[in-house]
DNA sequence: TCTGGGGTCCTAGGACCC
DNA sequence: TCTGGGGTCCTAGGACCC
């Protein structure tokens, strides 16, 4: 048994938390340099604004509604997120934490206590704890869980909580009679037309489908879904988050760029991040992609999108080395004339660091990689300690004037001193 | 003026091996 | 007329997720 525990409209409950006066009230969160709606709040919903509109085109609508916009804030985030797990990790033995706002527990050999009530003690308590709004969703496998908690947010009788195992033959049928597939998790925009064309329409419909004719004209992922429809469990917990098999660091500039100084500062700049990334994992590249995207939505300008792969000799964490490894690139793909929008580095070939073999013919000594070691060491502490960027290459440079646009910033009110929140008593 | 960022898995086809 | 059988690795593209 399995419960999927989610929060709802998270960014948005995240300012809520800590600024109440945004409750009740239409708010969206912004992507990076404030271009499209990445969470809405109910009231926004309801004006049938869509996930990923551009803000631009919401304005007059923000206007004549009084829709509050705010630029994303990720170090609130990234800390509300952390305490939310921690939270839940108190509900189960095993937990799975599948997103920044979604948590898998199991309940296997919960059956024997109300797990409704139990779900609603875990609202309560994060609400309470965090002021974060959340649904619980139960079943016997994965997929179900998540539709569970699909009704516990869509239909407001359940109160935020639905278990699936609670339900007859016939309350199953029905209630997956009435949810269209496209709604089912792993069944995409895609799937879901090409499935409407067999005439398989509701989750109903995709539960009793024939397996066998489903992975010939789809694939494996649609049977093992369907399987999972029907209560038998084939996706397992993964408890422990397995270390990433590719790392990107990409970043939309707040204004076009043209020369190529500046692309310089910015690829040296997400390079660097990337390579923390990849230390924070013990893990090693084995090569590196940089790319360039121009505006693909300025249809009259002239489009380039290049990228190129950088193979390197022998596998490195190291900022200095994979820094250089990205200006090499970045000097191949570049071409003036066009405006740029994009950039951004893919770390790939990633290995375990410990484990990972070092070139036959290799020219680094032994010393120098100890030496390399320890100067990421030192360079990772001083930043972990001082803040992200107090110590940087100079190649990532100071004057940043691409840098992402953020037009309505918040406070980081659990990260920064200087911006906790002051409560006062009357 | 203005449109995000970061991932995973599966499949088919080509190239190559003995 | 007629040309084997079994396998791996890599890549690109498509689909999905948050």
């Amino acid at each position: 048994m399995f419960a999927l525990v989610d929060a709802n409209n998270f960014y948005v409950s995240c300012h809520r938390a800590f600024d109440p006066s945004l409750k009740g009230k239409p708010v969206v969160v912004l992507s990076n340099n404030d271009g499209c709606c990445v969470a809405r709040s109910n009231e926004v919903k309801a004006l049938g604004v869509k996930m990923g509109t551009p803000w631009f085109q919401l304005y007059d609508l923000a206007k004549q509604h009084g829709i509050i916009a705010l630029s994303s804030n990720y170090c609130l985030y990234g800390d509300v997120s952390l305490r939310f797990m921690r939270i839940l990790a108190q509900f189960s033995p095993v937990q799975e934490v599948y997103s920044i706002d979604e948590c898998f527990l199991d309940f296997t050999g919960f059956n024997y206590i109300d797990m409704t009530g139990y779900g609603q003690t875990i609202r309560q308590r994060v609400l309470q704890w965090l002021g974060l709004p959340v649904c619980v969703g139960i079943g016997p496998s994965k997929t179900l869980a998540k539709l569970s908690n699909y009704v516990a947010k869509k239909r407001e009788q359940h109160q935020g909580v639905f278990d699936y195992s609670r339900l007859s033959q016939q309350e199953q049928d029905e209630l997956v009679s009435s949810i269209e597939v496209g709604e089912v998790w792993g069944i995409g925009r895609r799937l879901s037309e090409r499935l409407a064309r067999q005439g398989i329409e509701t989750v109903k419909d995709l539960r009793d489908a024939d397996t066998k004719t489903l992975r010939r004209q789809f694939s494996v992922v649609v049977e093992r879904t369907v399987l999972e429809l029907r209560g038998v469990s084939c996706l397992d917990l993964e408890e422990v988050a397995q270390a990433k098999k590719e790392i990107v660091s990409s970043r939309s500039f707040g204004k076009l760029v043209v020369k190529l100084d500046d692309l310089q500062q910015a690829v040296a700049s997400y390079t660097s991040r990337a390579a923390e990334k990849l230390r924070r994992q013990h893990s090693v590249a084995g090569a590196l992609q940089v790319f360039l995207q121009t505006n693909p939505h300025k249809t009259g300008e002239l489009q380039y999108h290049p990228n190129i792969l950088i193979p390197l000799i022998e596998p490195t964490a190291d900022t200095g080395l994979l820094v250089s490894h990205a200006m090499r690139g970045l000097k191949r793909i570049y071409k003036p004339g066009y405006r740029y929008q994009k950039a951004g580095v893919m770390l790939m070939d990633l290995s375990g660091a410990k484990t990972s073999q070092p070139d036959l013919f290799s020219h680094v000594s032994t010393q120098d990689r100890q030496k390399s070691q320890r100067r990421m060491e030192t360079l990772d502490h001083i930043n972990r300690k001082m803040g992200r960027g107090t110590l940087r290459l100079a190649a990532e440079g100071f004057q940043h004037t691409w840098k992402v646009r953020t037009d309505y910033p918040s406070p980081c009110y659990t990260t920064r001193w200087a911006e906790l929140p002051i409560a006062y008593a009357k």
